[in-house]
DNA sequence: CTCTTCCCTTCTGGATACAGCGTTGTATTC
DNA sequence: GAATACAACGCTGTATCCAGAAGGGAAGAG
């Protein structure tokens, strides 16, 4: 929805800015919030922050009590462990279809990102950081879009949204980078061969690893304090 | 989101009525639409009916392109199949985490429901129907409020509402019915035993038997017909 | 002194008005 | 006859406006 290109609406800006806040802890939670407020913080009008608002809702990062107003939902103790649930499930299903439908094309573009990721590997600079969160961003949305299906797409987009601040390669080790690379190679080599399972396998052998990173980085909790 | 009694907004009828429109086939698929045609076909203003497609996009049940409007989005053959998966994966989490942190009010709620869906089995009246409709479906969102993951159940919600076809009754045989309502009772006393495993495998058990259902009554398409 | 009631403030949902942009159709020129 | 350019229409995104509902505070009565 905000993944292409194009000069971003006010509503996907205000949509960004606002997640981006809740996420950073800039909106505290449990921040007591009206749209009003939200609009001329982001110096807009309440049209598009609505919009914001009703997605954020949706996804949970806002809550709206009936006589309570709006408020920034708490991430519970275990919301990260959750999330790479979800992102395990999801993701693992989308590689298993991607084995069975993706065009050669796409299959392409996957040892493209995986190579550019391991080239960037283990980075350096800024500009590797930033590289290789957007290339593995690429890789997973390649394997989304070879999976042949939009719902599923759309449902793992807003689990990896909640996942969002796990995705930044900052706090892995060099050891977890080149670790991490060598799964984007496994994975492209098992939808290359079109096998479903291997397939799986592999993305769920990713996404646990990952877990397993965020799990010792982050201790109990999320990255956002509970209180 | 719709859940409570109140008077629903008009925005969320127009939500209900277009995605009702969409599944009977009213709104053929790749039907070309517009926001205004929408808000005059509804009576509503494009407020409330720019909200309702903002959800049915994310949905998938529309798509915008972005130089040729609004379309309903045309259902894919195995599009039933995935929605089943993602049902699978999804609910048989939740009731996972059902089992570890139910209250003891959930898993009496869970048993009378459970109960009343055998009572009405096998359905001999409209009432009969519509009755177990709403009792399966309290059922479920009451095993989703008690896996305490807000975020699983929204995610879900949005899985549940792409099968909101499938889970009308009056497909099934007699015999199915019993043995969904049998489903209900196993599912209900793996919770009430704390067994995450238990519970899990229930609930698998019970959507794959739900999904065979479907594939047999429907065939490989779904209940809209593809073109 | 406390409780109840009424009014005022504020917030959200809905409607309408406006601007920018893309598309399409038509006319003109090569 | 075909291609290109210009004009007009339509659609979406944003802003502003209005009404209804709910909460808080103040004032009056018990």
């Amino acid at each position: 929805m905000a993944e292409d290109g194009r000069p971003a609406s006010a509503a996907d800006s205000a949509y960004l800015t606002l997640r981006g806040d809740i996420l950073s802890g800039d909106l505290p939670a449990d921040e007591r919030l009206t749209e009003l407020g939200l609009a001329e913080r982001l110096g807009l009008s309440r049209t598009p922050v609505r919009e914001a608002v009703k997605r954020l809702l949706i996804e949970g990062f806002l809550t709206r009590a009936p006589g309570e107003g709006l408020r920034v939902t708490a991430l519970q103790a275990d919301e990260v462990e959750q999330i790479f649930r979800i992102r395990l499930m999801l993701e693992s299903y989308g590689a298993r279809r991607a084995a069975e439908f993706a065009t050669e094309a796409e299959i392409a573009e996957l040892f493209r990102l995986a190579e550019e990721i391991s080239a960037r590997t283990p980075a350096r600079s800024d500009a590797d950081y930033d590289a290789m969160t957007e290339a593995n961003a690429a890789f997973h949305r390649t394997i989304m879009q070879a999976a042949r299906s939009p719902r599923l797409g759309s449902m793992l987009s807003l689990a990896v949204n909640l996942g969002l601040v796990l995705r930044t390669y900052r706090m892995y080790s060099a050891q977890d980078m080149t670790r991490q690379a060598r799964h984007h190679h496994d994975i492209a080599e098992a939808i290359a061969a079109r096998d479903p399972e291997w397939a799986e396998a592999a993305m769920s052998h990713h996404v646990l690893a990952a877990a397993a990173i965020a799990r010792a980085r982050h201790g109990q909790g999320g990255s956002r304090p509970a209180a």
